[in-house]
DNA sequence: TCACAATCATA
DNA sequence: GTATGATTGTGAC
């Protein structure tokens, strides 16, 4: 166990070994009973009758005696029955309830690491140990010992142990001790029968009778001490012991104290799943999600007979479940591998078309397949549903089908009922909504490097799987559904802004973006050659060569040899060297200004000018990135692939990345942001007279600000003032504290404090909404946008006053970042209805950053279109004030802003 | 090979 | 102070 410790530097090794061994043995045994039983402090009866018992036991160490009260804290969190029982050893408890268990004719399984607990394994008893998971059986006992689990305690006796001080007889070892007992019998009958010592047959057989008769006392005593108490009298028996349900809050302030972060969120997802789940089950009956035992009917297709019998039920059925199996998660280069479909709960069926391993079974062609599938794939009639539709509309694409009848999404029917509740995997929702496991990829195909791709996985394991996918699919929206159909809001933006939405991305995806990657590689020679002159520059001021892109190399050069001061720590307690702490430092030294432009331009060398390039698709030509869906919190999308939504922008030598974004010849690239869209969002939800009317006359709203707050005319207003009243209004987006006011514009905690009085004076509406917003969140646990869109926020009500303080930050924030990308998500919808009627090549929708949509449009014509695109933007949605979109064209993305 | 921390790019 | 994703170094497996 390497030292674990959190931030405060509190040791948390043990804890985390010890849960996590009971964590594991829950999931694999799934006990009925369960009792996790600790020594108590003090004295034991066998310290009476022998007081040198456990003399030869170090005390216990410091850092493991701090993590004992955590550890029942935790286990008792856990609804686990914690046993401490003063006078005795826990070895005594636990022996006690064996016995009892075992009479009552129940199994029971001892997790330790203690080997005398052998004595206590019979039919019924089995050990495990802590240590490697191994279990020991009677049959067990008798191979690691060489006698049965009735003698262990004689052997424990004869032998003697050094570590709990049992003294034994002198001279007897494990052989010696197994001799005589296997010859013999129990220290009883050997007693009886010392004579008999002589006729053994093992080494030292000869003289050991006289030893064992000199020293009988010493071994009687060892019995006693050897022997585990069976009947001690408890006030509960096996019987009792059962878990409770698990403090779920509790144990979220104890993960997050002791910094068990997976545990941590894990508990807290569970805990903002049951809060969907009870609210949604207020008004019906139970909710209760049933086990999981339906029969399932799974057909492969292989001869064309059963495929048109199947072909003729979807093209019959209402809504069918759909998904493909591919050779790549990577939209631009996967093969179609199979298909399959399901129309009915435990029904469904896979049509392989391209497994390709040696000796594969005959299949389908994939070209007869899908031309008989087109038809149907492409009527919007014809009502599909899936898992992440999106991805095999972009699949299909590569094989000119254009699939349409998007009915449903159950990836965007979990995200939208609860974002943040669960990933939206289909795996993770069987498991939630189903209580089902399904089979997970990994298990089929193997991980890492050696994983197969699906053609290579054999057909009945993969005809499973995927069958398995569509017909899980099916149950899944089966679930989903009625919950988002009793709410009006949610269900409205499933079916009229998420699930349009995905087709939309689909050919954003396909469309692609292209990219000047000669510019882009002379922009990264040009960083090269001044990277390395960095490099030396810093190596002869530091003295030495180190690696200046190690945080860890550069604290030791920085605060060890140099002695510079410690501004600032990071999480973990070493002090840090961001960004933040340079500029600091800067001032009075000449050595972290030059790490400052090392780490500007090697991060946009290696994150962009090198790596664009090599993200260009060979056949089309252009990158194309993946927008997700159902990732964030709040309702925005997220890019990767290349992340195409946080290319540089705010200094020159990054805006030089963006002039490599270019369009075809003969056309332009046009961008077009929402000004100031979240601010705008504040005024219509707080209704703030100051605000509404700032906007409405168009005003300059960080200027009118300034001017409100330092209480002077808006021509009066010094840049300073300005750009301190830009930190507060965007602050106040961020649930800003005065606190952190105060490290934005580098003023006291005081003066930021100052400042928010006199805003929230000049605009009370804001103030208002702030603390019913908080309010609202306290009393429900979500937020929810203007559209209806809700974000869960499990951690409103924690006892750790910072995770609540967090999430009330996040309560204020989410509702304005949440509408302004649903109304951007409307535009989209628009936009694309308008490309749809027009029915034209020349203009192509081809990113989206969150408050700004990037179109490449043919020259002719370009500014009516750019009108119309606004004019679509700023009707996106009907608030209180008016949206306000500027848009700019260019030969490249820097130029069309 | 993998997970995590630190850092930094965006809105 | 909100929300993301990519890169690098580092240490455990």
């Amino acid at each position: 166990m390497p030292p674990l410790t959190n931030s405060k530097g509190q040791d948390t090794g043990a804890i985390y070994g010890v849960i996590n061994m009971l964590k594991s043995l829950l999931k694999q045994y799934k006990p009925t009973h369960i009792g996790v039983v600790f020594d108590a402090k003090g004295k034991t009866f066998r310290d009476d009758i022998y007081p040198e018992y456990k003399a030869n036991r170090p005390p216990m160490p410091e850092e493991l005696r701090t993590q004992i009260a955590p550890l029942h804290e935790i286990i008792t969190a856990m609804g686990l029955p914690l046993i401490i029982e003063d006078g005795v050893e826990a070895d005594d408890v636990i022996g006690t309830l064996a016995r009892q268990a075992s009479e009552s004719g129940i199994d029971t399984l001892i997790s330790t690491g203690d080997k005398d607990m052998a004595q206590l394994v019979n039919q019924h008893v089995t050990l495990i140990n802590t240590m490697n998971n191994q279990l020991m059986d009677v049959q067990g006992v008798q191979e690691k010992f060489g006698i049965p689990p009735e003698l262990i305690i004689d052997f424990l006796a004869l032998k003697g142990d050094k570590v709990d001080n049992i003294p034994g007889v002198p001279g007897v070892g494990d052989k010696s001790a197994q001799g005589l007992l296997n010859g013999i019998g129990s220290i009883n009958d050997i007693y009886q029968q010392l004579d008999k010592i002589a006729e053994l047959d093992f080494r030292g057989a000869k003289s050991l009778g006289k030893k064992m008769a000199e020293y009988e006392e010493q071994a009687r005593l060892s019995y006693k001490l050897a022997t585990i108490d069976v009947n001690l009298a408890l006030d509960y028996s096996p019987e009792t012991l059962v878990p409770a349900a698990a403090d779920t809050s509790k144990l979220a302030d104890l993960y997050s104290e002791y910094e068990f972060k997976r545990w941590y969120t894990e508990v807290t997802s569970s805990q903002a799943a049951t809060e969907t789940e009870s609210s949604d089950s207020e008004n019906s009956a139970e909710n209760e999600v049933s086990s999981d035992d339906i029969d399932v009917d799974y057909t492969t297709v292989l001869d064309e007979a059963t495929f048109a019998q199947w072909l003729k039920a979807i093209k019959a059925a209402e809504l069918v479940a759909f998904d493909t199996e591919t050779t790549s998660l990577d939209y631009m280069q996967a093969e179609l591998v199979g298909l399959s479909f399901s129309i009915e709960a435990g029904k469904a069926a896979y049509v392989p078309v391209a497994h390709d391993y040696p000796d594969a079974p005959e299949q389908l062609s994939r070209d007869w397949v899908l031309a008989q599938l087109k038809p149907w794939m492409e009527d919007p009639q014809q009502l599909k549903v899936g898992q992440h539709l999106k991805y095999d509309k972009n699949v299909l694409a590569n094989y000119d089908i254009h699939l349409d009848g998007i009915a449903f999404d159950t990836m965007l029917e979990s995200y939208v009922l609860n974002s943040t509740g669960s990933r939206h995997d289909m795996d993770t929702l069987a498991q939630n909504y189903l209580n089902h496991r399904t089979v997970h990829y990994e298990e089929i195909a193997g991980k890492g490097a050696k994983q197969l791709t699906f053609n290579q996985v054999d057909l009945d394991t993969a005809a499973f799987y995927a069958a398995e996918d569509a017909d899980i699919t099916l149950r899944l929206h089966q679930v989903l559904w009625p919950k988002l159909e009793a709410n009006e809001g949610l269900k409205k933006i499933l079916l009229e802004l998420e699930v349009p939405l995905a087709s939309i991305l689909s050919r954003m995806e396909q469309q692609g973006v292209l990219i000047d990657s000669q510019r882009l590689l002379q922009q990264s020679q040009q960083l090269a050659s001044r990277i390395m002159e960095l490099e030396k520059e810093v190596h002869e001021l530091a003295g030495e060569a180190f690696n200046l892109g190690s945080t860890k190399q550069l604290q030791h050069i920085l605060f060890e040899k140099m002695e510079l001061p410690v501004v600032k720590k990071t999480p973990k307690g070493a002090p840090s060297t961001s960004e933040e702490v340079l500029q600091e430092l800067a001032l009075d030294y000449e050595l972290p200004q030059k790490i400052m432009e090392y780490r500007g331009l090697t991060k946009l060398k290696n994150t962009y000018t090198d790596k664009l390039p090599k993200m260009i698709n060979h056949r089309t030509g252009r990158v194309h990135t993946s927008y997700h869906q159902a990732v964030t919190a709040t309702g925005r999308l997220s890019s990767t692939d290349p992340n195409l939504q946080n290319i540089p922008i705010r200094n020159e030598e990054g805006r030089r990345v963006r002039k490599a974004f270019v369009a075809r010849d003969g056309y332009k690239v046009v961008a077009a942001d929402y000004s100031q869209i979240e601010l705008r969002i504040m005024a219509h939800l707080s209704g703030d007279k100051g605000l509404l009317d700032a906007f409405s006359n168009g005003k300059d709203i960080h200027r009118a600000t300034a001017a409100e707050v330092f209480g002077v005319a808006e021509d009066q207003v010094t840049d300073n003032q300005r750009r301190s009243a830009k930190a507060i209004n965007f602050g106040l987006i961020y649930g800003m504290s005065a606190f952190g006011l105060a490290k934005q514009l580098h003023v006291s905690r005081s003066e930021a404090q100052e400042y928010m009085d006199l805003y929230f004076k000049r605009y009370p509406g804001v103030l208002d909404y702030m603390d019913s917003t908080r309010e609202f969140a306290k009393a429900n646990g979500y937020v929810e946008t203007v559209f209806g869109r809700r974000l869960y926020l499990p951690e409103i009500k924690a006892s750790n006053g910072a995770r609540r303080k967090g999430a009330e930050r996040a309560a204020i924030n989410a509702p304005m970042q949440g509408t302004a990308a649903d109304i951007i998500k409307m535009a989209m919808l628009r936009v694309n209805d308008w490309l749809q009627q027009s029915d034209n090549d020349d203009i192509a929708m081809i990113m989206q950053v969150h408050d700004e949509l990037v179109f490449e449009i043919k020259e002719t014509s370009i500014d009516s279109h750019i009108a119309t695109i606004i004019e679509l933007m700023e009707q996106a949605a009907t608030l209180s004030v008016p949206l306000k979109v500027e848009a700019g064209k260019g030969e490249n993305w820097e130029e069309a802003h």
